[in-house]
DNA sequence: GTCAAAATTATTGTATACAATCTTATTTTT
DNA sequence: AAAAATAAGATTGTATACAATAATTTTGAC
């Protein structure tokens, strides 16, 4: 199914806001996007909807719609309701993951290994986020899965920079051998509780948090 | 600040599709709604973008866009999903819920046994739900108790129904009741295990669910 | 009578015109 | 000179016209 004009325009302006392209509280003019993007005001306005609802922006009635980036406090708020998010899936994945779904999980884990012991961090980037994405897969549950992808996609350019830190992917990859390992032997307490300090952002993570914010902010 | 007329529009046919008073698959007509709300198709096709972003409704391009209602299977989905956001809820307010809050918690609670004793079902419903919101504000995390609400709005009308059911209200008080202890002493994990159970759908609740299914079709 | 093609009708998608409101600049008043 | 009032410009909100596509009906061939 090919999708619609307003679709695009949306997700290419969500891409741009997660970039970092406009500050927060900037204005998205109507006029100039409708000049980007080639087409009048009508598609414009029907994609900044969409914006709107999905919480990127917020509309001020004859004022016009403005990005909201979080600042520190949501994205701590943000970040812990994906540790329980996350939680919420190796719990169910504990207990119904197929084992097709977790010879995915354990590839993907492989997959992460070689990047590490290839200190590629990109490569890393990409494959933990498959990882999870397999987790969440193996909830059996696609309500919750969605939920956690969409989060999953807005959290994405924070997490980048965290992986910068010293010994951060090979801690991060410690931790998906305990992970995988639970949900292997159905223990879902025990997956959702290290899930969730998996993702929980505290202590030392919490300043490589903040720092890569400014990075971002810069 | 006064809500957009295109707000105003999404916000009545988000009401409408939650009473059940469209199909599944029933087109949402432009022209149909652009009569019914006194307006050209403008506004109209900005509401119902944000109607496609909610998940409420799906847009098929060159088609139109139609309304999805949740079937037996999303249900339980989004029941679970629910008892997990609720879980975390009540994990952080165990933590952190302040004396104010608590007090209004334990009130909340306590209309609740008011109408159980005085057997007002629509009563009940109307108090627990504020119960449930206590929590969700109780967790000190905007981010997360945002998400809490807008499901619990979604999934409203089908608890409606369950508590119609013998017994339903009395135990769903006792259960509260323990909940409100383990945040009182701090203890998350109780909390959560408990707001878990209180919310899943298992069992009898999940026949009670089902019956409830039926009756809105009708 | 049935199927296929063509024509008609209906509906969505987009551009544009205009109205309503807000913002900014200018002028006027004190 | 500062503040208030006014005017000009910019921007959002809405209606409408038209184009593009889909759905329906009609027509015609076999």
């Amino acid at each position: 199914m090919e999708p619609s004009r307003t679709e695009q325009i949306s997700d290419t302006l969500e891409q741009l806001i997660f970039k970092g392209e406009y500050e927060n509280g900037q204005r998205l003019d109507e006029i100039k996007l409708a000049e980007l993007f080639n087409v009048s005001r009508t598609p414009i306005r029907e994609a900044l909807q969409r914006l709107v609802k999905s919480g990127l922006a917020e509309q001020i009635p004859r004022r016009g719609v403005f990005v909201r980036q979080p600042g520190p406090i949501e994205l701590l708020e943000m970040f812990e309701t994906m540790a329980e998010l996350e939680a919420a899936c190796g719990r169910y994945a504990a207990a119904r993951i197929s084992d097709d779904a977790l010879k995915r999980l354990i590839q993907a884990n492989n997959s992460c290994r070689k990047a590490v012991d290839r200190a590629d961090i990109d490569d890393y980037y990409l494959e933990n986020e498959i990882f999870h994405q397999e987790i969440y897969l193996g909830s059996t549950n696609t309500f919750l899965q969605n939920k956690a992808l969409s989060l999953q996609k807005r959290l994405k350019p924070y997490r980048r920079v965290q992986l910068h830190f010293r010994g951060r992917m090979a801690q991060s990859l410690g931790e998906h051998e305990a992970i995988i390992e639970a949900i292997k032997t159905g223990d879902g307490e025990l997956a959702a509780t290290l899930l969730r300090g998996h993702v929980t952002v505290q202590g030392e993570k919490f300043h490589q948090l903040m720092a890569g914010l400014k990075q971002k902010a810069s």
